[in-house]
Order: C-alpha cells, then structure tokens, then sequence
DNA sequence: GTCTATATTGCGATAGAC
DNA sequence: GTCTATCGCAATATAGAC
C-alpha cells in the first residue's frame, strides 16, 4: 500500500470538507492541513480553490449517470419509478457526498451550477418525465396525471428523504437494512396512494 | 415615509444576501455596503456577523408557524394534508427566502442547526406524522401505510418543488397562478396514486 | 513535485471621537 | 447612534529555491 501523491490525498480530503461546509466554508489552508500537502499544491494541483471544487463537483455528479440505464430500457412505468428509487437511494448510500453538494449548489449557486448541476438535472427530469408521458399513453398511468409535477412528486419523495435524515434523528431511523422497505413504501404511494 | 433606521436596513439587505450566497459567502463590508450603513453597525446591532444571521435564520423560521393550526384543528387526515401543502405553498410564496435558509441549514449546518432548524423541523413531522397516525388508525387511511415514509413523501413532494425550481426553468412553468393545480396534482397522487 | 517565504488583499471586530 | 481609523489575523495565490 504505496502512499497516495498529493493530488489524489488533496481530492480525498476535501471531498468530505466542501459537502459539509461548502466551497466558502473552506479555506485552502485547512484543506492542505487535511490533506497533509503544502498549501501551495492546490494553486498547482488545481490552479486553485475553485478549480479543486469544479473537478471533484464533476466527479460527484458522475453519480447521476444510473439515469441513462433507465432511460435506455424499454420496461412499463412502474418498474422504472421503482428503478429510479433504488437507483437514487443505491446513489446516497454509495456516495453520502453528492447530495449535499446537488442541494448546496440548488440554494447557493456557485459558478458550477450552469455548467454541471442544471443540466443533470434536467436531463434527470427529462428522462423521468418521458417515462411517465410514454406510460399515460399507453394506458398504464391515469390519464389526468400531470407528467411535470409527477415527476418531481416521484423525486422529491425519495431525495427529500435524505435531505432531511440529519434533520430526523429519531423520527426515522435511518440506515440501509430499511432501504426494501423504503422503496415498497414509496411505491405503494404511487400505487394506490395513502387512501383506505 | 421615512427612512427605516439602521438596524431595519441591515436586517433588510442581509436577508436576501444570506439566502443567496450562506453565512460564509457574505462579508460583513458587504452587508454593511448594501445596507448602506457603517460596517461597524452590524456589530453594534447584533454583535457580529453571526448575530445578525442568527437574528435573520429565526425571524424566517416563524414562518413555519402555521404547522400549528393544522395540530390544532381536528379534521379528516386527508384534508389536513391539503393544509399543509396550501400552507407550505403560501410560506414559501409569501418569502422567497425561507426555503434556502432550511436547506442551507441541512446541507451545511451552522450553530443554529440545533437551536432552531431542528426542533422546527421537528415539530412539522410530529405533526404531520400525528396526522398520519389518526387517520388509519380510524380507517380513512390504508393500515399498510407506514406514518413516517408517508410524511416525509408527502412533506417531499412539496419542499422539492420548489427546491428545485431554479435548475428546473422551462420544466415546469412555475408561478403563483398554478398553485390550485399544483395542489390539485398533488391530491390526486395521494388520493389514488400514479396508476391508471 | 515539493517546499519556504512572502505578496497582497480581505476579513471580522473594536476603540474612541463626535 | 454613527462615524473614522486601525488592529490583528486570515484569506488566496505565487515566486523562486531545491
């Protein structure tokens, strides 16, 4: 196990210190500290602070690629919603990162936002929407259906879910041994709805 | 009408500049250039630059208030959620701002994380889960439905929304004049679900 | 590639005059 | 309450030795 070089401990350290106090939160010096390299390796690793966000925001954001395999396949809606459910939380689990810099980036835009963040979005949408508009037209979702708002009730549902898990100690009790368990709920919602 | 003293000002300008850019992307000389005041009135109002947010972050968080006529009136579970996404939807129409302090707060706590953001947040899921908890337990909602996955989708739906708003421009035509509809859709996915 | 040393600018806070 | 002036320190970035 040879010690990683600089650049690779440097995007190691400061992955986890920009997600929880985000790119103004952090200073060069305390990501050099972290990172055990002279602070003067970022400027020439990454022609900077700001450089250093954009490469690893870039590489988080890879993370939303699970979207192209649903969007490729030919399945009826429902197993797609449920493909985009365990996609999304198999996501979070696998990288506990990513959210907090999608959602950082949603309420405090830096210029990485209409580079990388908004188009990911929207191509994210845009796949989930057509998935519901082809499945309306087939006779499988319900006619009166409004494909955009569908689709975010559909995403908000599951990303909200771990947005405000640091907020719900104690309300749910978090952890992957629940993640079946979450997704039959959540479909069950789609399903029939919360009505007896 | 006259000018609005120093410390309304400040308050007034540092309120969107922290929405917009977080507690560590505003400096106090900004604020106090915005504010058209004296830098050294920020410390004088409020004791520093915290102070002032701190002051800001639980003036909005008031607007999460009207969680508590909807614990007070006893109504049918159903038309309880329908209050809440109503006033969910007015809270954030009515301050634009409210919605990146909360999220802002879950993604990169500061110290008022604890104080204010989540007992609030709190609050509104004891509610809504109580809600939630009645309703099946007198048979007007389904007994398979799990009280907390079924607040957090439902509290999901509607704080999306508008979270992502700004990466979802020509997605959904987002204004005021489409909140019926909006609540309207909304009602329907928790009434029967997705499926036709 | 990695270091020291430093340039330069900006930061938050406050003392003290008025 | 409001101002000027300034302290002390942190910030990012880079020049230049090795």
């Amino acid at each position: 196990m040879v010690r990683p070089d600089s650049r690779s401990r440097i995007l190691a350290a400061a992955t986890p210190m920009f997600a929880r106090r985000g790119l103004n939160g952090v200073s060069v010096r305390s990501l050099a500290s972290a990172a055990k390299v002279n602070l003067s390796m970022i400027s020439y690793h990454f022609g900077g602070k700001e450089g250093l966000y954009a490469e690893i925001l870039k590489k988080q954001f890879e993370g939303f690629r699970y979207i192209d395999d649903i969007a490729k396949r030919d399945l009826p809606p429902m197993e797609k919603c449920e493909m985009y459910l365990r996609g999304t939380i198999r996501r979070y689990r696998e990288n506990p990162y990513l959210l907090r810099y999608y959602v950082s980036e949603l309420t405090n835009p830096t210029p990485c936002f209409k580079t990388i963040v908004r188009p990911t979005v929207q191509r994210v949408l845009k796949v989930l929407r057509a998935t519901i508009d082809k499945g309306i037209s087939r006779g499988r979702l319900r006619k009166t259906l409004s494909p955009a708002d569908g689709t975010l009730a559909l995403a908000g549902m599951i990303n909200f879910y771990f947005l405000v898990a640091p907020a719900a100690r104690g309300f749910v009790d978090d952890h992957p041994g629940r993640d079946e368990e979450l997704v039959n709920h959540f479909m069950d919602i789609l399903r029939g709805g919360i009505v007896a």
